[in-house]
Order: C-alpha cells, then sequence, then structure tokens
DNA sequence: TTCTATTCATGCTTTTTCGGCATAAATCTA
DNA sequence: TAGATTTATGCCGAAAAAGCATGAATAGAA
C-alpha cells in the first residue's frame, strides 16, 4: 500500500468513476483501475461496489474516504511544521541582553519577532555586560547583545547594529544644562554613578577616555550595573552619571540627559558553531529592528 | 513520497545507522541511503546529519519521527476500523420482535451481541406479531423475530430459532392445577384472552386448532397483544389464556402456568436481498444463542 | 603511525512495478 | 439492434527500486 494508491483512491471516491477520475489523476483508466483493485487486496477491504456501469462506494469506503482525507491534512500540516522547524522558524532562541539595550532595541525586535515568527519563542535573560560573554560561550543562550568588541574572539561572532549618543545624567534641579553644557570637565566635583567595569572592558576604555580627555579623574560615588537604579539615585542627588542616551525613554524619574558627542555602538552575538536557522533568523530580525530603529530621541 | 520511504525513514530514525537499518528492513544499505536521500528532496527537509561515520536526527527529523509514529498508528487503527465495517463488527442492526421473543431468545441474543460485536448498537423495537412482517419488507428494521413460518414469501429468509411450550394461563385461585389438568376443554366455561390473530397466520391456526381438536370454540372475553397485559388481566380474575410457557419467567403476577403438548417455534426473518454482514453476523449470534438456551423452565 | 573495520555514498546492472495502448465485456440509450 | 459509455484484462515499454561492487572517510586498534 502506498500513497499514490490512497490519492488514487480519493480521486476515484470523489467522482464515482474511474474514467474521470483517471483524467484527473492523469494516468489512464487501466492503470487506476489495477491500482484500486491491488490497493483493496493489500487492505483486505472492498472500497467500491462496481459493474460494468456503475460505481459506488461500500460502506467500509465511505469510512475510508472520510477518515484519509482527515489524515492526509494532518499529514500535510505536519510536513508544514518539519518545513518550518528547519527554517527556524518554530523554536526558541534564548536572548542575553545588558540593560542599556532595553530601551532601544530590544522592544522593537521583540515586536518584529510577534509579528514575523510567532512560532518563535524568546526566552529573556537580562544580565551584566561583563556576564553576556561567558553567559553566551558556555551555551546558557544562544544570542546577546553586547557594546563590546569581540571581533578577534574565536567562539563568536558579531554584528554591528547601531550607534547612539551617550548622554550625561543629571539631577532635575543640577546647574548644568543642554544650554550651558560645554564639557564633562563641569563635573569635576560631582561624584559619578557607574556600572562596574572589568578592566579588558571596550566600554571602560571609551567612559574613561572621555574623562582622560578632559584630563580629570572621575569621583565613582557608587557603582551598580543596573540603568535603573543609576538612574533612581542620580534622582536623588547622589551623583550624576554617563548612560547612552535612549535610556530617556524608559524614565519618568526627575533628571536631566544632556547628549554627548560620544556615540556608543551596541552588537549583536552569537557563537561561531552554532549553525541553527533560529540564530540566522533572529539575526536578520535584529538586523531589520536596527535599520527600522528611531534615534531622533529629541523628539521624543 | 511514499510509506515506503517514511517506513525506511522510521527505521533509520530508531538505529541512526544505515547498514543496520538496512537489514531491519531487508533491503540494501545503498538502495536505503537513496530513498532517504529521494524522501529529503521531495519533503525539502533534511532528515539526518550524517557524514561518512555518524548519522544523528536535525531537529525538524526528530518531530517527523515523533509525528509519523502517531499518524501510522492512527493510519492502521483506521484501516483495521474500516476492516471492522467491512467483517460487520461495526454499525446498527434494528430488530423487530412481538411481545413473545422478550422472555426467551432476546436477552440471551443482546448478552451475546454485548460480549462479541461490542461495536454493534442493537435498536429494539417491539410490535404486535401482525406488523412484524411488513415493518422488515419496508426496510425500517433490519431483522425480526416471529412465530410465522414465511418459507413461501420471496422477499424474506428464515431460519428456525427453538421451539418451546405453549402454557395455559390462570389465575392463581382458579380450580386448574397442573395436576388435575386434563385438557384445556377444562376451561370451556371460561372467557379466553387472546392477543389479536389475522385470518392469515399460523399461529392463530395453532391456538384455535387446539381448540377445535377439543371441540369446543372458546369465548374471546378480551384481545391484547401484549403479554404483560394479559397476564395482569387473568390474574384479576378477567379470564384466562394461552401464551408461550417462557413468559412465566418475566412474570411475578399471581397466575399459574399450566404446560400444554403443543410447541410453538421461534424464527428469525430478514430480507432476502439483504447482504449486510452486520445482519449475516447477527443471524449467526441468534443461532448461538439459540443453541444455548436453557428452556427448563420447570427448574427457573 | 599504520592498518583494519565500519559506515555512508556512488556507479552500474538486474528486477520489479507502473503506466499506456488495444481491446474485451457489459450495459444503457436511441 | 447499433452505438456510446464504462470497467476489466493482456501485453509491452518505461520508470523506479533494489542489488552488487566499490570508493571514500574515519574511528579505533596494533
Amino acid at each position: 500500500m502506498e500513497l499514490r494508491q490512497i490519492k488514487y483512491f480519493l480521486g476515484v471516491a470523489e467522482t464515482l468513476n474511474f474514467s474521470k477520475a483517471a483524467i484527473n489523476l492523469n494516468i489512464v483508466q487501466p492503470a487506476l483501475s489495477r491500482q484500486i483493485r491491488q490497493l483493496e487486496q493489500d487492505l483486505g477491504v472492498v472500497l467500491f461496489e462496481r459493474n460494468n456501469r456503475n460505481v459506488w462506494l461500500t460502506p467500509a469506503g465511505m469510512y475510508l474516504r472520510d477518515e484519509m482525507i482527515k489524515l492526509d491534512k494532518r499529514f500535510k500540516d505536519t510536513l508544514d511544521y518539519a518545513l518550518s522547524i528547519q527554517n527556524g522558524h518554530v523554536g526558541t532562541i534564548r536572548i542575553g541582553y545588558p540593560g542599556s539595550a532595553l530601551y532601544s532595541i530590544l522592544p522593537e525586535v521583540l515586536c518584529l519577532l510577534q509579528q514575523k515568527l510567532p512560532l518563535l519563542d524568546g526566552v529573556l535573560s537580562e544580565m551584566a555586560e561583563v556576564e553576556v560573554l561567558e553567559t553566551l560561550v558556555n551555551g546558557h543562550i544562544d544570542v546577546c547583545f553586547s557594546r563590546e568588541e569581540m571581533y578577534d574572539h574565536p567562539n563568536v561572532c558579531q554584528r554591528k547594529l547601531f550607534s547612539e549618543q551617550l548622554a550625561l545624567v543629571v539631577p532635575e534641579k543640577h546647574a548644568l544644562t543642554k544650554e550651558n553644557f560645554k564639557s564633562i570637565a563641569q563635573c569635576r566635583s560631582d561624584g559619578f554613578i557607574l556600572p562596574y567595569l572589568a578592566d579588558w572592558q571596550m566600554y571602560r576604555q571609551l567612559i574613561y577616555g572621555m574623562f582622560n580627555k578632559e584630563g580629570f579623574v572621575p569621583r565613582i560615588a557608587y557603582e551598580s550595573n543596573f540603568g535603573a537604579t543609576i538612574m533612581r539615585l542620580v534622582e536623588k542627588n547622589l551623583g550624576v552619571s554617563i548612560l547612552p542616551l535612549s535610556y530617556r525613554m524608559g524614565s519618568s524619574l526627575k533628571v536631566r540627559f544632556i547628549p554627548l558627542k560620544t556615540q556608543t555602538t551596541l552588537y549583536m552575538v552569537w557563537r561561531t558553531d552554532d549553525h541553527s536557522p533560529i540564530v540566522r533568523n533572529f539575526i536578520d530580525l535584529c538586523d531589520e529592528a536596527a535599520r527600522g530603529l528611531n534615534l531622533d530621541f529629541e523628539c521624543g
């Protein structure tokens, strides 16, 4: 018994006429008659009652017709789903990200994911920038966002998503404003609230490079890897900070963002040996999200 | 894509080894490799990752393996059920019977039906003996029980099931007992309660033959086609009756059954042109029930 | 390292199956 | 009764599948 014969059976069951069914099935009538007879022998079930003039279904034939139509549909659906799995449209992707991705690319990516790959589940893990790489390499996540360059790392690949300005974050009552701002050296006497940054991190060099250029060493009032915490401390007059400008989007606190010249870049990172189509699709999705990103926070 | 290829796929998925799977499938390994490759091309889905040494399933392959096992089971179940339909083990049989079958063969038949053909639904219609034949011929029922001989009827077939004695039914306080009973002529002065019997009915001839033999014409007090009604009237001293002895089984009324010599035969009847396997199975079942019937009501 | 055994893939040949054609047999219609 | 329609059967060529021999790669043992 073969699927071809079942297809033929359904063809005959539809027209109840071997000649016409044969035409629909693109074979000649004798071939069809033989295949149906073969099927009946294999099954041990008489599907059609027929004389030299008429054809009709037996009760068992009617039952089989109805069931085979259902099975055929389920079969096709199953194949479609398997194709979706192969194409990376179905499954789970574990995403690691530092808090600084939360107000820029991440919501856009998740919206796109919902729209374009609704069968793909995203599992989100927020973590400090310093943890991101190790978590990825250890296989606890599949992709991550990072502000670190790691083009020379052998086990991971990286792609630039977008750049944005850094901003000085001061309490609302602070004397410094966008208008009177000239240099962060004006905050020389303020305490700084900065994320904990390891020596090897490029982001650390980016931040501290700014201080060096202006010729002072900032006083560290507090360290925190969580933007929300940092902004709250700034609001409470406990210091000033430097954060990516997109943080402005998620804050209703009484703090002021003063854009700086310096840019920070967000990257998308994945394991070199991970050829999963899900990861590939997700990277493409992030690319698309980054291209569509509106970074004009001034007007936001 | 053919069922053969799916069978091969499941074979390889089980062992993850083309050579061993080929042995299990009774083909040579190159043939198996080619068929799997063909299947992968047809589906557009890579089922196995393989190098020259190892084979393992892709995610899509795992999904398809699990789903195909389920589909295969459902497919086989469907074919089994179709075979049951063909063999008359599944469906509905409409059974007509006169009340006099109710205490003898019918319960036995229904028990056997439940045991041996649990997927066969019996639809019961009690009706007067005079209606049974017409209802059958008109196609409102598929089989019926009857006490009439109709071997010469062109449209129906008939088979004898069993014979039993007739009995005189008298009120408990009636003077006549098994011991002092000699002839129904002793009831010459009693009113008789008999079913309505058309002239053409053999059963009528059977009953009235007894009266003729004893040389008297019974006085008909009441007519009823329902045994329960007749017995109740007898209990209430409104007359005596003649019924098949098996009625004793279903009665807790204050009536006495006095066995007579005369026998009555119950037949099973069906339409000549009805070749349904369900009817055939049911007839066989009734035969079996009749053979196993315990007619020794004396000891019951 | 080298040899052997195992495993999957490829090329060629044989066998089986399937489809096409001609036609028979049966039945309905004019 | 003749013609049209429909299913079944016999025969043949084409296509597909299986078998066989062998190649290529690799893991494991000597």
